[in-house]
RNA sequence: GGCGGGUUGGCGGAGAGGUUACGCAGCGGAUUGCAAAUCCGUGAAGACCGGUUCGAUUCCGGUACCCGCCUCCA
């Protein structure tokens, strides 16, 4: 069996991946707040952990691993959402006014992910659908001693818990000399974090012991693991940015209410990405959606292919240039691969980079050594989710007639082989091009394929 | 201020303590009426300064620069 390794930023080291049940691997992935469409950083860890789905299930077979990724529903900027559209004078509760932006923005995010080729997880709890476990793991913590109610909040008390910090290699007392940790009059000490907070008559609520309120942030991914995965499970992963104090605090609410298991025993998390060299921000005008590339034409294959070629632990830095590039490529492989059945198993070469820490990089280097056995090289591309049927019609040629312009371009080539004047050959040559026709022309004959940029309205008339 | 990541040839981007990464672009050739496509070949690197070593781009230390997190943004 192959041997995964993973970088565990537990231990910020290369580990031999072991499960703990491998009729069972379980992973969770911390999934997007639904409150827009998701940007093209949101689509980094999407892309990436759906490989290590897929290479876990190549591993231990397809029945044998649990992926779980979250829909966070409630958040301010859902309720914001709402709450605009209801004073703009649209229909039904508030209640149900969220309802309908969270069910919107799901539709969009499956949309999205699904153009760019990720596997549906086998589970996608909704933070709203656990809002009964969120509130017995939160009285669990206070009943346990971690946690306390004061002022209709609930806060988890960072010092109880001895381990706080050791993922993100912070100490406590360093980051409260960071100074940048929110004081509040119902906290004993500024490093605690909010588990459930009070809602008034415009806010979405739920009924709890401390009255009607809603959860804090993270509480809802170590309800939903424990409910899907257990008190212990393999890896946890996530965008680095959510290593503190995301992460942090996960760990801290998990292990402190469920101190019989160890909650995750691998934590990957991706680095960030950037636009041309740059944060992507709003401010800096680089902002932009996975849709909006979809609608610029730019396929989700190709999207996936330039995020696959930087390692995810690296910052992975997006540019026009790449994706042109990896345009060519795919498109060079699709034509390869059409319509070849793909072979039982991928290269070796291909599985031992994915293996190695998922060296995605590593990996499309193999491929390029694959374009003499295109049934291996298929098989091989689809353990990243690459060349594989029903992704690849952007790589289709269009579906005309060019044969009456073959023909009078070959009856012209014929007749300037005799008069040795090329012009009117050139002429309707440079035609065909300028409408976007690859002209091929040898001693067996002319071919003509629609190219990249075919536009038929263009073509030259007969 | 605290914590973390990065710096490889024109561009993108890996592995390995000593032997060609790979892709794109470039250059040369085959092929072509000329091209395109394809095939063959080829030059080019390891931020800077020290250390360890027979030998470092690869290990260790330092410097510079870039980036991220510490603001419910993956």
């Amino acid at each position: 069996m192959t041997q995964i390794r993973l970088r565990n930023t537990k231990t910020r080291k290369v580990e031999e991946f072991a499960p703990i049940d491998p009729r069972n691997v379980r992973m969770y992935l911390c999934g997007p707040t639904v409150y827009d469409r998701a940007h093209l950083g949101n689509a980094r860890p999407v892309v990436v952990f759906d490989v290590l789905y897929r290479l876990l299930r190549h591993v231990y077979g397809a029945d044998h691993v649990t992926y779980v990724r979250n829909f966070t529903d409630v958040d301010d900027k859902i309720n914001a959402t709402a709450l605009a559209r209801q004073q703009a004078g649209a229909p039904g509760s508030l209640e149900e006014l969220i309802r309908e932006r969270t069910e919107e923005t799901i539709g969009w995010y499956h949309a999205d992910m699904d153009a760019l080729g990720a596997l549906r997880p086998n589970f996608e709890p909704r933070a709203t659908d656990f809002i009964g476990a969120m509130i017995a793991m939160i009285a669990d913590l206070i009943a346990k001693g971690h946690a306390y109610a004061k002022d209709g909040h609930v806060l988890f008390r960072v010092r109880s818990y001895e381990n706080y910090g050791a993922l993100s290699g912070r100490s406590v007392d360093d980051m409260i000399a960071g100074a940048r940790v929110e004081v509040a009059p119902f906290k004993e000490d500024p490093m605690d974090f909010v588990l459930w907070k009070p809602s008034d008559a415009g806010l979405p609520g739920w009924d709890s012991p401390w009255g009607r309120g809603r959860p804090g942030w993270h509480i809802e991914c170590s309800a939903m693991s424990y409910e899907l995965l257990g008190a212990s499970f393999d890896i946890h992963a996530g965008g680095i940015d959510l290593q503190f104090p995301h992460h942090e605090n996960e760990i801290a609410q998990s292990c402190c209410a469920h101190p019989e298991g160890h909650f995750a025993n691998y934590w990957l998390h991706n680095e960030m990405l950037q636009v041309e060299g740059k944060k992507m921000s709003k401010s800096l005008g680089n902002f932009f959606t996975v849709r909006d590339l979809l609608d610029q034409g730019i396929p989700g294959e190709v999207i996936r292919f330039v995020f696959l070629q930087t390692h995810y632990g690296k910052p992975m830095d997006w540019t026009a240039e790449k994706a042109t590039q990896a345009e060519a490529t795919l498109r060079k492989w699709r034509a390869l691969t059409d319509g070849v059945t793909p072979a039982a198993q991928p290269a070796p070469g291909v599985v031992a980079a994915l293996a190695d820490d998922l060296n995605t990089a590593g990996a499309m280097a193999e491929l390029h050594a694959l374009s003499a056995d295109p049934a291996v090289l298929k098989a091989s591309a689809a353990l990243l989710g690459l060349l594989e049927d029903g992704m690849g019609d952007w790589a289709k040629a269009p579906d005309v007639d060019l044969s009456a312009h073959a023909e009078a371009l070959s009856a012209l080539r014929a007749n300037a082989m005799e008069t040795k004047d090329f012009a009117p050959v050139d002429a309707l040559k440079s035609a065909l091009m300028a409408a976007g026709v690859e002209v091929r022309m040898s001693k067996a004959g002319v071919e003509l394929l629609p190219g990249p940029g075919f536009d038929a309205s263009r073509l030259p008339p007969l």
